[in-house]
DNA sequence: GCCTTGACTGTTATGATATAACATAAGATA
DNA sequence: TATCTTATGTTATATCATAACAGTCAAGGC
């Protein structure tokens, strides 16, 4: 393996160094406490598992590096800390993959759009305004009323189209 | 209940009278066999049990029903059957649901959207080649390359928003 | 301070969804 | 019919997720 951390460029650009985690912690922190809500020591932690890991997790491997740490090690620990944060735009679910992933972009409401590499499984956040909007209209036009939308996309990454392929999957 | 087929106009229209899902297991029988591949009895009862359900349904649940017309009981038969149908464009994957629906409009590849009823449940395949469209762009700029998409809306359906609420979740 | 209250965590137990692996049967082809 | 391929059925197990309840902790009122 003789992947930097400067050739994995695709994945998690925002997460790669220490700092952008540290400042999306800082913000979770003080965008939960303006809502009267905690990051309690696992909710904090758990967001922390996220933010180092390139791609998604599934909630049993966070619940594993969770026990690992001297927190609970049943399911609903693990399934509660990270509801809480897909609630409050802290993390995402990726339905394809059963699995979790930090949001790259807190602080600021949006629908978010996944791009699933199936080379390197990848997950990387896309900006979705345009898609939100045709799929806002889409609904409209048969009536309904749209509230929030799972936008999940399956191909091949930018990486690993030009060749260098990277096992992203889990921790760094 | 007083809910006609007729006031169930919002979900699933093309299958909500006999004829269109004659028509839609003839024409799946036809694609299916221009492929070089067979409508087998379990496929084709799978494939009638989801025209016949006014919603998505579970693996689990359709699993049941073909046991009960003396197909094999065990989960299997089911997963099978549905993604064989999936696979070939005759049905779709709700996975927001871990549930499927028939494709109500086989014959012609498509991506599609689904509008998932909060009120009533009700799964409605919406129209989406502008979603595909933007989805596409965004992607692109990424320098991803999509291969397919699950697009998935949840919010209210014309008939739960007009007061009209009915129960569809299961079969008619 | 200390007590009440509500939110959070931990545990047990179970439910729901999905697949691996292998044996048998049915269709197609020569 | 012999053979090959595809499909079905079964057993067993993996994986994902939540209900329900008991104990713990933090914050605010007294």
């Amino acid at each position: 393996m003789t992947n930097s951390i400067e050739t994995r460029s695709f994945c998690c650009p925002d997460h790669s160094g220490q700092a952008p985690a540290q400042a999306i912690l800082a913000q979770a922190e003080s965008r939960v406490k303006a809502q009267g809500l905690r990051l309690t020591p696992v909710r904090r932690r758990t967001l922390e598992i996220l933010l180092q890991a390139h791609g998604a997790l599934g909630a049993y491997d966070v619940l594993e590096k969770l026990a690992a740490d001297g927190f609970g090690a049943q399911p609903p620990v693990a399934y509660r800390a990270l509801n809480f944060l897909v609630d409050h735009g802290l993390a995402h679910r990726i339905r394809r993959l059963n699995a979790f992933t930090a949001c790259a972009h807190p602080g600021h409401d949006h629908r978010a759009a996944f791009l699933i590499c199936e080379t390197c499984d990848s997950v990387t956040e896309a900006p979705s305004e345009a898609v939100g909007t045709a799929l806002g209209k889409a609904a409209r036009d048969m009536g309904f009323e749209l509230s929030r939308a799972t936008i999940e996309a399956v191909g091949q990454c930018r990486d690993c189209r030009n060749g260098t392929p990277t096992q992203q999957g889990g921790l760094s």
